[in-house]
DNA sequence: GGACTCTATGACATTACTGT
DNA sequence: ACAGTAATGTCATAGAGTCC
C-alpha cells in the first residue's frame, strides 16, 4: 500500500483543526496525486493520504469543511461515514493489492482474513452488500482487465500471461477470459481495439 | 512432418457464497 | 459457525493453426 506523508510545520498554525476522511473510490496511485494537489490548492495542509483515507489540517476560519467535502467529490470520490462501508471499501483495496502485489501463494480468502483481521464470512457479506457482487467476482473482473491490458502489450505470450497472472495452465486462463468476455483471447487480440474497463468503475 | 502455441472440453477437486 | 450449493480451478487430452 502506497502512502504520502507529507512534511508537517505545526507552529505558527493558529486555530486549525485536524480531520479524517474516509473515501470511497480510491484505488490507484494516480487517485493520491490528483487529490493531494486538489486539496493542497484550498490551502489546507495535507498531512497523509494513503488509499482510502486523508488527513488534513485547515483554519476553519478560512476554508470551509464542505469545501474540502467539494473538493473530494468533484474529482468523483465519496466520503464514507457507516463502518461497513469502510471495511467493504478496505477489503476493495486488499483485493487489488492481493491481485497486484502479490504472487497469490495464499488463499484470497486466508489473505483478507488476516490483512483486515475479521473472518472472511463477515467480510463475505459486508462486501456482497456494499458493492451488489461478491469479492470472487469482484477479483476475477479485475483480473480480466489486468489479461485484457497484458494481451493489448502484446509483450507476454497467453502461456506466460497465465504463468503472470497465477494460473497453473493456460487453458484456465483461456477458459475464464471466454466467460467473462464471451471472446477468445485470440480474437481480444485480433479485434485491436481496446475494450478494458477502468478498475474504478468495476 | 514435427514442434509449438492456442483453444476447447469433460471430469473432478477446491474454494467461495449464502441461508439458517 | 456451519452445511449445502454454486462457482471456479486443475488436470488431461485433443484438435487446429503456424512456423521452421
Amino acid at each position: 500500500m502506497i502512502t504520502y506523508h507529507n512534511h508537517i510545520n505545526s507552529s505558527r498554525e493558529m486555530n486549525s483543526v485536524t480531520q479524517e476522511f474516509k473515501i470511497k473510490g480510491m484505488i490507484c496511485s494516480r487517485c493520491l496525486k490528483v487529490l493531494n494537489t486538489e486539496l493542497k490548492a484550498t490551502g489546507a495542509k495535507v498531512i497523509e493520504i494513503q488509499l482510502g483515507k486523508v488527513v488534513i489540517q485547515y483554519n476553519p476560519d478560512k476554508i470551509s469543511k464542505s469545501l474540502i467535502e467539494q473538493i473530494i467529490k468533484e474529482n468523483e470520490f465519496e466520503i464514507i461515514w457507516d463502518g461497513e462501508s469502510i471495511l467493504a471499501e478496505q477489503t476493495k483495496r486488499w483485493i487489488i493489492n492481493y491481485l497486484w502485489n502479490t504472487d497469490q501463494q495464499e488463499k484470497l480468502s486466508d489473505y483478507l482474513s488476516k490483512q483486515l483481521r475479521n473472518n472472511y464470512d463477515h467480510l463475505s457479506k459486508i462486501f456482497s452488500k456494499a458493492f451488489g457482487k461478491t469479492i470472487e467476482r469482484y477479483g476475477i473482473l479485475l483480473k480480466v482487465e489486468r489479461i485484457k491490458e497484458l494481451i493489448e502489450n502484446g509483450e507476454l505470450s497467453f502461456s506466460e500471461i497465465a504463468y503472470v497472472m497465477g494460473y497453473q495452465n493456460p487453458s484456465a486462463l483461456s477458459r475464464q477470459f471466454k466467460r467473462e468476455t464471451g471472446m477468445t483471447m485470440k480474437e481480444y487480440k485480433n479485434i485491436g481495439v481496446s475494450r478494458r474497463i477502468p478498475i474504478d468503475k468495476i
